[in-house]
DNA sequence: CCCTCCTATATAGATATTCGATATATCGGA
DNA sequence: TCCGATATATCGAATATCTATATAGGAGGG
């Protein structure tokens, strides 16, 4: 499942980069924002998140710099690339071709089922 | 990520249950029934249904039955029980949610991006 | 006749994604 | 002072899927 396997298991990488496509966030904020945006359906974990994010980092699909809170620790903001605006492009179209196939295969089903 | 797991990765056995709603079929039928509804956007492989149907048996969601084909090798079938029936309600139900989620997430983004 | 491809099922090992648990550090409230 | 929230980080475990390989019969080409 070539596009399964990096896009449907690896939606969360998807997810990610989409939110950085608006604006620079830190980690934390991303797992609260996604929370909010999906209405509590997605609850991307801490440990999770962190790796992914590194290995976002690694590709080249964002950049990092760290800048002091008023308060606790410094939050580490990611910014999205030119790279790495062109990977969730991509990926945005390949969910769409995933979605796409997912509907047309629980729908074709069912009740008079032409096939 | 709860829903996620074992859900959108595993949305392959949502497929094939999908599939087996409508009528009975052998494993081989089915990866070529899938690759031709989904357009040929699910490449589902022989080493990844053969154990999934497997599993899908013992967790008494699909019950087997073997019958010989016209040629070559006996075919084995595959015939949904009524728990597979509701397995596969409750799948589609968390399938639309997590749909839902992504569209919102994807969706909100962007230029105006209200938050 | 042999070799390869297509049908058909099956298993083992590898890879990738995500989670749970744990660790660190700071701040505010009970 | 101890706990919870903020904030980041890493490790081991669970799971899904893939690739490669094995078996087996039939059809077609060299």
């Amino acid at each position: 499942m070539d596009l399964d396997r990096s896009l449907v298991s690896g939606s969360m990488a998807l997810l990610v980069l989409k939110l950085l496509e608006e604006r620079d966030l830190y980690g934390y904020e991303m797992m609260e924002t996604l929370r909010a945006r999906s209405d509590d359906t997605f609850h991307l974990k801490a440990g999770t998140l962190y790796p992914l994010l590194h290995g976002l980092e690694e590709k080249g699909l964002v950049t990092a710099y760290e800048r002091e809170a008023a308060a606790g620790k410094p939050r580490r903001y990611y910014h999205l690339t030119d790279q790495g605006r062109c990977a969730l492009t991509e990926k945005e179209a390949s969910w769409q071709r995933y979605a796409r196939a997912m509907h047309r295969v629980l729908k074709g089903g069912a009740c008079c089922a032409g096939a």
